[in-house]
RNA sequence: GGUCGGGUGGCCGAGUGGCUAGGCAGAGCUCUGCAAAAGCUUCCACAGCGGUUCGAAUCCGCUCUCGACCUCCA
């Protein structure tokens, strides 16, 4: 079964091929670190994690490319630009490194945290000036972009005077047309500078505050904001690569130019696939710093968010994302977390202690309906996946097994009720799907060895305590523990376990 | 205003023209010293109005309604 992709580009589900298979390009906008990143961000970032992990899973060479954002304006959160034009004492002045430095900090770790795997490369734009001018001068030379009292802007106009012709007008990708974009688009700044409004800026010249600024063959500036996906991409992928992905709001107009410009420069659609993954909402509503509605990832761990009943953990946010398809909207509320951290925790439950046994091949099914219902619900897991990577399915049928996984477990069912070669498939499947393509794992805190060392001598305690019948002390135990967050569960064989809440 | 996408049970979310995901919450039962956990059972749905069809939440039309993009934006 072949992995489909709904192609933003041709509006439909497609096939996908990779262009030298078994080598797999993929490019992933990354973020501006000029600030911390919120929860919208994450829904990206993970999405294109789990298609990266799929078709390493699937077999393929890939190389993941995720740049870093880190040149334009550059001011610290709620800081006003006044102040660090006016003050005159260096280590007063916002030094744009510093912030570069700190928020490529918290996304890493923010990544890390998520469980997502690094990108095979992660270039950053201020250390890709040189390729981003020399695109420039290529579009220059070609006819397709022009300078303007120090500033250089991309012709649409011609562009699509030109492109239109060979089937690949501006606009192919967002299905707007030019028309329409020249009597909406709003007025900008330096608009006259610009031969006609829908012209984007390929570099633009550094007014006096402006902080970062490079030379170039027009004079001190810094890069527009579309060139440097352009360059970086060519240059790690070359002039057409698999896959480029991003969030749906990048549609237009960031990656509609990105193609304009690699089109002109590379003489190709840079992208087979254009995959788009849709925002996550809050109260209907799009996050962003517009609408004052962000919960940066740091808030939504430790909980200090005013809008946060209480703290979710990294994977508890990531099996949240993962419960819908990525290009659905994903509505957040504390209700909706809250049931994915109860839902996680019975998921992974399961999943660690099926992990944890030993099962012989040789012993037949008893129950043949529930093994063959067994072995359909992990047979589903690919075709799933390959279904435009619908995730929600995928934990909807790991969800189905549990209550089998749980009942051999409390011995509700017998152990020979399932087939051992049929026990030892689920198990090896389930840790490919939840550990490998899913990317979820057992949160485990500092000192975790420590910990369930003391844990096992409480629950000793208890255990004579309860022999006792001091029912009085074992209580004790439980029920602290429990406050503290660790449950304690008595299993049917008389053993003791117990999970963190 | 232009372009596009939605409206599914208390909440979040899949979904196919007929067999009505899954999670959380609720109810009942089993197990249990009690509790929790676990298991079993169960309630609650497809925005509205028409139409196509033997049959539609799923196709078509209209209405209402929400949102996204058009500006940096995941």
């Amino acid at each position: 079964m072949p992995l489909k992709l709904y192609n933003s580009l041709t509006r439909q589900k497609e096939v996908f091929e990779p262009l030298n298979a078994p080598y797999v390009g993929m490019y992933v906008c990354g973020p501006t670190v000029s600030g911390e990143s919120h929860l919208g961000h994450a829904r990206p970032f993970i999405t294109f994690d789990v298609l990266y992990r799929y078709l390493l899973h699937a077999g393929y060479k890939v190389r993941y490319v995720r740049n870093i954002t880190d040149a334009g304006h550059f001011e610290e959160e709620g800081k006003a630009a006044e102040d660090k034009i006016t003050s005159k004492a260096i280590l007063e002045k916002l030094e744009p490194m510093e912030l570069v430095q700190k928020y490529t900090h918290l996304y890493h770790w923010a990544m890390d945290q998520f469980n997502n795997l690094p990108p095979s490369i992660e270039p950053t734009a201020t250390g890709h000036i040189i390729e981003q001018i020399e695109m420039i001068k290529k579009i220059i030379a070609d006819g397709y972009a022009y300078e303007a009292n120090g500033s250089v802007y991309f012709d649409v106009i011609k562009y699509n005077e030109v492109y239109a012709k060979k089937n690949q007008p501006y606009g192919i990708l967002s299905g707007r047309n030019l028309e329409d974009q020249l009597d909406t688009t709003r007025e900008l700044e330096n608009q006259d500078e610009k031969k006609n409004k829908v012209d984007f800026a390929l570099w633009k010249k550094a007014p006096v505050e402006h902080i970062m600024r490079w030379q170039s063959p027009w004079g001190e500036g810094f890069p527009g904001w579309h060139i440097e996906c352009s360059a970086m991409a060519t240059k790690y992928l070359g002039k057409k690569f698999d896959i480029h992905g991003g969030g749906m709001d990048l549609q237009f107009p960031h990656h509609e130019c990105e193609i304009a410009q690699s089109t002109v420069c590379n003489h190709e659609m840079p992208a087979r696939y254009w995959v788009h993954n849709n925002m996550i909402t809050i109260n209907g509503r799009k996050m962003g710093k517009s609408y004052n509605n962000v919960v940066k990832l740091s808030e939504l761990f430790d909980g200090s968010h005013p809008i946060l009943t209480q703290a979710y953990s990294p994977m508890t946010v990531r099996f949240f994302i993962l419960q819908s398809q990525y290009r659905g909207t994903l509505d957040f509320s504390n209700e909706a977390l809250q049931a994915s951290e109860k839902a996680l925790r019975r998921l992974m439950d399961a999943f660690e202690w099926l992990k944890a046994q030993s099962f012989v091949a040789d012993t037949m099914a008893k129950d043949v309906q529930l093994d063959a219902q067994l072995k359909t619900w992990v047979d589903e897991l690919p075709e799933f996946m390959e279904d435009d990577l619908n995730t929600a399915k995928v934990v909807a049928n790991l969800f189905e097994m549990v209550p089998v996984i749980n009942s051999l477990k409390d011995k509700h069912i017998a152990a020979d009720a399932i087939a051992g070669s049929t026990w030892q498939w689920v198990q090896a499947q389930l840790i490919i799907y939840i550990e490998k393509v899913l990317g979820l794992r057992v949160e485990s805190g500092a000192n975790r060895q420590q910990l369930n060392g003391v844990i096992h001598l409480l629950v000793e305690i208890r255990k004579e305590a309860k022999a006792k019948k001091d029912f009085a002390t074992s209580d004790k135990i439980r029920n602290q523990l429990m406050e503290m967050g660790i449950q304690i569960k008595d299993e049917k064989d008389g053993e003791v376990s117990f999970t963190f809440a």
